[in-house]
DNA sequence: AAATACAGCAACCGCTGTTAG
DNA sequence: TCTAACAGCGGTTGCTGTATT
């Protein structure tokens, strides 16, 4: 049984009733939304201002979109929030129809939890190491990673994954180790690339950013050339897994691959950082998918298990 | 069938930051 | 510069519907 409103200096509190939605609806249309604390008085209300805004904008605003999210836009709420944190209205502005509100309750009672349950640190988008319990192992592949990856003579996305997971998560507590490991995994040789040197085209930032250790489980995702490609040392494969030229300048590139390693949320501004663009080269590659399309897997994945198990394929590695 | 536990979500609270007068 | 109003955020509450015991 639903309590009834209950009132504390004449104003009434609780769930709104039908009335009041339609007061407040034909106050806004004949004046426009805001003066938000002497709204109630005109409107005929018996609710403070900031009731009255909290209803209009989480509620009663026509552009609101109702029903459950799509899997394009827990794709992109995931994204935003690894770079903006709990900005939820920057976020709410780049998803039409939703509010902040919305996406605050739809990241508390879903995402977050499915990112725990997979063993991802929501605050930190990492792999939470705790959980994987792979400490052991990743301390003695750090300092023997030649030989991790002699153990197979053919790199596949496992072990590419692997390897940015050990860059991404291994050391977190050793930032210069991070970006060493990840300047000799960008850029082995001189940092002007050649086109003799042209190395193969990956799909970087599917590599790179630790939220794919969540999506990589299919070698689609991969150019087949690097499925294939045959590596000894760890230097040849970083000499093959360079980015193109023509994808990525190289800065930028290994700047994005110091940001994945910490991959903090950044609350410095109010602007969203310049989203990188991947554009990959088609001749080279058989089936180019950028990361923002990377749900596109998944598409038609609509249930909560299906993108369960989606998340945690990736833990299948191991 | 009833009681209980849990999930989802609308709404609220208290606080801080921003803006306009 | 000060102040009030507004906007936004993070955390929380409490209701409803559903699942489980």
């Amino acid at each position: 049984m639903r309590k009834l409103p209950f009132e504390k200096d004449g104003l009434k509190k609780g769930p709104w009733t039908e009335e009041e939605d339609l007061k407040l609806i034909q106050y806004i249309r004949a004046h426009g939304p805001g003066k938000w604390r002497s709204l109630p008085k005109y409107a005929g209300l018996q609710r403070c201002g900031k009731s009255c805004r909290l209803r209009w904008t989480n509620y009663l605003r026509p552009d609101i979109k109702r029903g459950r999210f799509s899997f394009e836009e827990e794709e992109t709420i995931i994204q935003l929030h690894s770079i903006l944190g709990n900005k939820w209205s920057l976020i709410a502005a780049r998803l039409p129809g939703r509010t902040d509100n919305e996406i605050k309750n739809y990241w508390n009672t879903h995402i977050r939890k499915r990112l725990l349950k997979n063993g991802i640190d929501p605050v930190t988008h990492n792999p939470r190491i705790d959980f994987l319990e792979l400490s052991s192992i990743l301390n003695s592949a750090w300092f023997n990673l030649s030989n991790l990856l002699n153990l197979q003579t053919l790199v596949n996305p496992q072990v590419l994954t692997l390897a940015t997971f050990l860059g991404s998560s291994s050391c977190s507590s050793n930032k210069e180790n991070h970006e060493l490991f990840f300047n000799r995994l960008l850029n082995p040789m001189n940092p002007t690339l050649n086109q003799q040197n042209r190395p193969l085209s990956v799909p970087s930032t599917r590599i790179l950013n630790p939220r794919h250790l969540m999506q990589t489980n299919d070698m689609q995702d991969f150019p087949e050339s690097l499925v294939n490609l045959k590596c000894d040392t760890i230097q040849d494969v970083m000499m093959r897994t360079c980015v193109t030229d023509d994808c990525f300048d190289i800065p930028n590139y290994n700047k994005q691959a110091s940001e994945s390693l910490n991959f903090q949320p950044s609350y410095g501004g109010n602007d969203l950082p310049t989203t990188q663009h991947v554009n990959y080269d088609s001749s080279s590659m058989p089936s180019p998918t950028p990361l923002v399309s990377s749900s596109t897997i998944i598409n038609n994945s609509s249930n909560e298990d299906e993108r369960e198990s989606y998340s945690s394929n990736m833990f299948n590695l191991e």
